[in-house]
DNA sequence: AATGAATGAGCGTTCATTCAT
DNA sequence: GATGAATGAACGCTCATTCAT
């Protein structure tokens, strides 16, 4: 468990070999306990998990947990703070990468499936979450989910500017609404043992968006 | 505290009476512990809530509880299968009050949101549960899902006959796209300590989903 | 272990009969729990003391004790507000059976010696806990200290006017001079396995009060 | 850091240097660990205090104090058998100089309270741990105690012998007497946060020794 | 039926001690 | 020698559940 490179150097008078962690091993260590409590919270719930199944899952001690956490509390601040913000960040990346408004929409909504099909317990842990009371993440949830509604503002803007959305939207309904369906999508997969490829949603829903479900939307001359 | 009717008879060595409690005697003290648990449960979270509260809330000792439910799961349980079952079951009223599917539509989202406007704390539980893995009511969950699906369903497909609603639609998505944008405006709603009219969001919300949010969903003369 | 008298009332229309307890019953646990602390408290001292051992000495269930106390502290705090302000007060009752000072003096000693040698565990954690910083029970502590001192002092003075005792006296280095004598007998006493009578110590004590050690004491004609 | 005289040797593949010690340099971190455990015990009470905090008082690692002390109660028992020891050593040294009993009394009480007003915070651990059962340091304080009891027993045996003290004492007894209200003396100027000037109530505190309080001692023409 | 005192399993957390580096 | 990360036993406390009354 142990074999790690080492730097060769002279101390003093003697040649002296240092293991290269402090920073790299702390980390490791870290990690694996928040990817373990991930995966237990993602399982049984956050009160329904216990700090020895934690400590279990990322194969150290229970009390080794509290070198790196506060309480098991932390652990979720923690997951939110570190995990899901690194998630949300990419968001940002991948709108970046289109150019009209309506693609941009398209790469969130991608970015969006795409992440939390590929970290499944993160999004179960995030879905829980998101809809309780009292919760003890509500400072860094509504951050996220601040960032989310801003990505989703500045399309709408763009688009209306671009002329590719309606002018008479109520914005922050919009967001609720793309959101929410994102959300629900996800959800669904979630409960369905995932067992099909949430990202092919993408376009069928992006196209609802865009359209909705009326028929005079059929536009054109058509 | 109750007496009605009741019967006396010797048991050990003293006569005792025994009141012969009708239904509605046993339905009535069954129903404030289930309210007081939608409160507690509400303004706690299941898990954090204790039976203690629930009693507390109720106005009955703990022991009580017992006699009206299994444990402490079985309240969230009767919860849902009882109350959360009467809300969903005016959904499919309100909707037959309309003639045509975009109406029907209307009238669903807006009995959704009248009824967990009007009963916050069911609003609140039923949030949390329905985004919960391992929950505990999954089989009711699935049931109401359904139910409200099969509503949503009915209303897409007779759209479809009527021509107001496009054909080429991918009907299980929709009923995602449709459930998800509502839960989320209750949800922001719930977050937001319920400061503003849940049900005004009824015709900006249909709009969206009828007309979706393209420019070119304004059809001139078509 | 629950056999009590009990009262036949007429309630309703039946005969009940309702044992006579909830103080009595009540007050019996309680006390049993506070017996068993302040014996387990003298065994191990406070903090080597665990809620289980408490509970296993009164014989009930570890839970149990919270339903009499707040926490392990208070406990504490109890047993110094409830058993030994209890044993201060009768200083006082014994005092005042004297007319005296001198005979006083000696009853307040006698006293002081008698309640210890009596109940040996209260004694042991009656020094174990005067005798610590950050105490826990500050409070009860200097609130005894003080009755005690002011006994002392009203001793005193009414001494000084009878003219039994000298009128040079710096009388707050009296009070701990007498209480700190006192003390350490008892002390010693409990360190000794208590193996001699702790309450023959009052007379050449309370002589060495009067007197002191020097010999021109040994007032000649006088 | 501690560079003074140190071998080179050839250790595995590598030279190393090792500092040879002196006993200085090790007696210094065995002090250091001493001095700060005598601190953060005075403080916080023995049980209550952590190796951390004594390792962070010393400024040293937690695994340090292992090399210096067996275990946690090792600490407090070295406090006893080295630092305690060489306080009570000192009292010898000042009774050896005075000439007549009585002086011999004052300067042992005078010692006393000046040394435990020095070093407070061995005063705190020491009155502590005098005071309580089941104490790891039995041993010492028997010793001590004995020691300190010894002086008094041979300064009284001196008086009576000069005529300077009464030939009726229960010695044992003017033992405790006089240790028992020096104890208390100082115990009440620690509680007292020590804002008043211990050693200036030697003066008072040995004339209630030799006369006691009693006025028939105020003798006349003796 | 109703009560609420009693129970004890189970959890979060601390901290003395070890040991690889 | 010195370090401090890691350990895991042990403790205080909570709370769902039972049951005598």
């Amino acid at each position: 468990m142990n074999e790690h490179s080492f730097i060769i150097y002279y101390y003093g008078n003697s040649f002296r070999r240092c293991a290269i962690r402090t920073k790299a091993k702390t980390n490791e260590k870290y990690h694996r306990i928040l990817e373990a409590a991930i995966k237990v919270f993602a399982d049984q719930g956050f009160f329904q998990s216990t700090i020895s199944m934690v400590a279990g899952e990322a194969g150290v001690a229970d009390g080794t947990i509290y070198l790196y956490f506060k309480n098991k509390d932390d652990i979720l601040v923690q997951i939110f703070s570190y995990k899901a913000k690194q998630v949300f960040n990419r968001f940002r990346e991948e709108v970046d990468k289109a150019k009209t408004a309506i693609d941009k929409l398209r790469n969130l909504v991608f970015r969006h499936l795409q992440e939390f099909q590929r970290d499944r317990d993160m999004a179960v842990v995030y879905q829980a979450e998101t809809h309780q009371k009292n919760r003890l993440v509500e400072g860094q949830i509504k951050e996220m989910s601040k960032m989310y509604m801003d990505i989703v503002s500045e399309i709408v803007e763009q688009g209306q500017e671009e002329g590719s959305m309606r002018r008479d939207l109520y914005i922050s309904l919009v967001k609720r609404f793309i959101l929410g369906s994102v959300d629900e999508v996800i959800n669904t997969w979630l409960h369905s043992e995932g067992k099909y490829d949430l990202v092919s949603m993408v376009d069928p829903l992006v196209d609802l968006f865009i359209r909705g479900i009326g028929a005079h939307n059929r536009v054109g001359n058509s």
